[in-house]
DNA sequence: GCCAATTAAGTTGTGCACAATCAAAACGTA
DNA sequence: TACGTTTTGATTGTGCACAACTTAATTGGC
C-alpha cells in the first residue's frame, strides 16, 4: 500500500516542476532561453561580473552543469566569459549588450507565470515557507546518506 | 525587482525536485534504480501487465522517455517487454522474479523519505493540495500558450 | 621558499525530458 | 473493401543534471 504513486508527496513535486518547465518553455521561446538559461541570465541582470563559482552557488549547479550552459549562452551572444585577473582559476562572466537588452522582455514573464499558478499571496506564502524547509530537510538528510556509504 | 531570483516560486520548487531527485540518488543506490526507473517499477508493483501508454500516462511521460528507460530496466533484468497479442501496436511490460523481488526493499523508501521531508501530516496535506492544483493550472496555462503560438 | 592540499573550471559519461519524426498496426468511413 | 486517419511505440537530436575525473592556479604549513 505504501507504493501507490497517488500516494507520494516526492511524485507531486517531480510533476508539478515538469509542468513548471514545460509553460517555461512556451514562455521563453520568443527570447530564445530554456529555463535554466532563463535563471543563468537573472542573477546577471541582477549582478555582474560573476564567476561560475558565484552562479552556481545561486543556482546550486555545478560547473559540469554551466559550463556547457555558459558556452551555449556565448554562443547565442548573450555573455561573455574571461580570466579573472586577480584569480586566474576563476571565471568571471559578464552580459553582452545583446544579453542587456533581453531583460525588459524577460521582465514579463514572472508576472505571467505568477497569474498562471492560480494561487492567491497567503497561499503563496506558505506554499513556499514548505517548500524551503521540505528542501533544507532533504538536503540535510541526503547529506546523512552520503556519510552514511 | 521582479528578477530577483529569490523571489521566484517556481525556483523554489525547481530546487525542492533537484534535493528530492538527490535523496532518492542515495536512498535508490543500493537497489540500483535510478528515481524515474523506481517510479516505473512502482507502477509495475501495483499493476502488471502495463502498455507503455499507460505506463506514460500514470508517470507523465512519452515514449521518447520510458523506451530507453524500459530498455535499460529491460537490460537490468527487472522486467520484459513483448508486444501484445490483441493489439500488435502496444508493447506490454510485465516483472521478472526478479524485478518482482526488488518489492519488499523499495517499500523501505517511501517512509525515509516522508520522515527526511520533516514534515507533519497537516503541513503535509495543504502543501500536496497546492502542489495539485498548481500542477492543474499551470498544464492548463501551458496548454493555452502552445496554442496561441 | 617549497611542496602538498585545496580550489575553480572544464571534460567525459550516463541518464532523464521533450520535440520532431517515422514505421507499423488498427480504425473508420465512404 | 480500400484508403485516409489515428494510434502506439521507437528513434534522433538537443539540453539539463550530476558523478567522477583532469588540469591549472592558489594557498598553507613547514
Amino acid at each position: 500500500m505504501k507504493l501507490l504513486l497517488d500516494n507520494q508527496v516526492c511524485f507531486d513535486v517531480h510533476a508539478a516542476s515538469r509542468a513548471l518547465d514545460g509553460l517555461y518553455r512556451g514562455l521563453l521561446r520568443d527570447l530564445g532561453l530554456t529555463y535554466p538559461q532563463y535563471l543563468a541570465m537573472m542573477v546577471l541582470w541582477e549582478r555582474e561580473p560573476v564567476t561560475v563559482k558565484e552562479l552556481g552557488a545561486a543556482l546550486r549547479l555545478d560547473s559540469g552543469t554551466l559550463s556547457p550552459l555558459l558556452k551555449r549562452l556565448e554562443a547565442a551572444g548573450l555573455v561573455r566569459r574571461e580570466r579573472s585577473a586577480a584569480d586566474e582559476r576563476s571565471v568571471l562572466v559578464r552580459l553582452t549588450p545583446d544579453g542587456a537588452a533581453l531583460r525588459p522582455e524577460a521582465e514579463q514573464v514572472p508576472g505571467r507565470l505568477l497569474a498562471a499558478t492560480g494561487l492567491d499571496v497567503e497561499e503563496l506564502a506558505a506554499f513556499r515557507s514548505t517548500l524551503r524547509r521540505l528542501t533544507a530537510a532533504v538536503d540535510e538528510a541526503a547529506l546523512a546518506v552520503r556519510r552514511a556509504q
